[in-house]
RNA sequence: CGAGGUGUGGCUCAGUUUGGCUAGAGCGCUACGUUAGGGACGUAGAGGCCGCAGGUUCGAAUCCUGUCACCUCGACCA
């Protein structure tokens, strides 16, 4: 009886505490390790597996609409950075500075890249010189270092790894078409593949990206009912290419300037999976990005023959990511495992299993026990992964929608952020002091205004003067 | 960066208020044996310059100063 005990003991409940919760988690399942250096996580081979398989299904995704990967110099001079004045006002303050290079001081500090726009537009003010070279759809895999005041694991951290996508067009509406398309092909592989719905729209003036025309995002809501910023993807007009010279020659022999784009996503994602899909026993990973989908647990493995079937399951179920548990734990240690690290699924086969031609399937997220013959182990495991995929999704959208609140005025404003968590939909009348006063009243940020609107009112929900759109605020991390 | 809190074997902590024997416990770890359908048990063992650097003192885990890291809440960001 105490073993049920033990367990509450390993991980933080996180009714009780959700960031000791996360921070449990993201140590006992072993995905990271806190490194000696300030801010910067070291991600293990299990974490660092799931950002592998993020980064190898969004590749795909990428190229599927025409992006080429490069890879760029991870250090920017201080004259390069200087150049889009918006820009290096929002990134000045966060940046590393390299002086020395040995023991020689250097004639211009470089810093080393917060992210890559500066670096992008010097390359393509070098290499567009018509519109036969446009459009060009580039994107990088790296990390950018910021320095950060206060850091969380995965959520944000002084290194960290990413991808950003730098695109130039020939048109404004070509620039516009393409920040949409890519904040389309995030959405869609963070449903598709993380069971994590998102919320697509656009940043308000005082969100938006340093240097950028527009920003959209998507936002997803964890299970403590906060935001989490999951991905953005900026239209900057040519507002960089004034800034860097980024000229082409046009059909009709006119200069003209190129319209950018630019798209990112971090190992930020892993964080949402945690704070998704996680509960008190653990990590729980969708099918689609868990780097062991099943993991087979022999019961009484010394017992003759046990292991063998094991190991036989295994090579039945190669199409699967799928691993055998031999080590001489106890068998409720390996369950207990396995729930930590959030593996999909267990199969549990056993000296009783081994005689009755089955085996015991369990699912991590429901906990659901299906006693499967061994004749159809295959197409099982295959539905209830699937099965699986799906729910997750939809558990995940029915928290964030019932977690979602109107308001249509202050007083009801402040009372749901008082007594409840979650997002809150309102009405605004895009004046910036609005939401500033919103923020200092309630501690809620605009997240987003959606492309799904909703005609809540006419008015407001701060001034009352006639409302442009309705916005999702909420508390953010 | 502002306010508060915590640093003692791998982990969770006791000991610090009131300085004084060889710094403790549980879990984990190693070996052997017995076990096995929800974190098994026995026996034997290994492992700590008490976050780090100074200082006070005959004597510091304990007092003082500084510093670093982590946690919570703010400010900032993917």
């Amino acid at each position: 009886m105490s073993k049920g005990k033990k367990l509450v003991e390993e991980i933080t409940s996180m009714d009780e505490d959700f960031a000791q919760w996360y921070t449990d988690v993201v140590k006992k399942a072993e995905l990271i390790e806190y490194s000696s250096i300030r801010g910067c996580m070291i991600i293990r081979p299990y974490g660092y597996a799931i950002w592998e398989n993020i980064q190898k299904q969004m590749d795909a995704d990428f190229k599927a609409t025409g992006v080429e990967n490069v890879y760029m110099p991870m250090f920017i001079p201080e004259s390069l950075l200087q150049k889009e004045k918006d820009h290096v006002e929002g990134f000045a303050p966060e940046v590393a500075w390299v002086t020395h290079g040995g023991n020689e001081k250097l004639q211009e500090r470089m810093c080393v890249r917060p992210t890559s726009e500066t670096l992008f537009c010097d390359f393509y003010s070098n290499i567009i010189h018509s519109y036969r070279d446009l459009p060009k759809l580039y994107n990088q895999w790296c990390s950018v270092v910021r320095w950060e005041k206060s850091t969380r694991p995965f959520l944000r951290s002084m290194e960290f790894l990413w991808q950003e996508g730098h695109t130039a067009h020939a048109t404004a509406e070509e620039a516009e078409e393409r920040t949409i398309q890519m904040l389309d092909v995030y959405a869609d592989f963070c449903e598709r593949v993380l069971a994590i719905p998102m919320i697509k729209g656009q940043k308000s003036e005082k969100e938006k990206f340093a240097g950028a025309s527009s920003t959209y995002t998507i936002e997803a809501m964890m299970h403590d009912g906060k935001a989490l910023q999951s991905g953005t993807s900026h239209n900057f007009g040519d507002g960089f290419a004034k800034a860097f010279d980024i000229q082409y020659t046009d059909k009709n022999n006119k200069l003209q300037y190129v319209h950018q784009t630019s798209w990112g996503v971090s190992t930020r994602l892993v964080g949402a999976i945690i704070m998704v899909h996680g509960d008190n026993s653990g990590l729980v990973l969708p099918p689609r990005i868990a780097p062991i989908q099943a993991m087979i647990i022999p019961i009484n493995q010394k017992k003759e023959g046990v292991l063998d079937k094991a190991y036989e399951l295994k090579d039945r179920l190669s199409s699967f990511k799928v691993k055998v548990d031999d080590t001489d734990k106890s068998p409720g240690w390996k369950f207990s495992e396995q729930e930590m690290r959030g593996i999909p699924i267990r199969i549990e086969i056993g000296p009783r299993d081994i005689e009755n031609n089955q085996a015991v399937i369990v699912r991590r997220d429901t906990r659901e026990k299906l006693l499967v013959s061994m004749d159809e182990i295959e197409t099982k495991v295959s539905e209830v992964l699937d099965k699986m995929q799906a729910d997750m999704l939809e558990r995940a959208r029915s928290h964030r929608d019932s977690h979602t609140y109107i308001a249509k005025d202050m007083d009801e404003f402040e009372d749901i952020i008082k007594n409840k968590t979650g997002f809150i939909k309102a009405m605004w009348c895009k004046d910036e002091a609005c939401e500033m006063e919103i923020k200092e009243r309630t501690g809620a940020t605009s997240r987003c205004m959606p492309f799904e609107q909703e005609q809540i009112d006419d008015k407001c929900v701060c001034c009352k003067k006639p409302a442009q759109d309705m916005v999702y605020w909420g508390k953010a991390y």
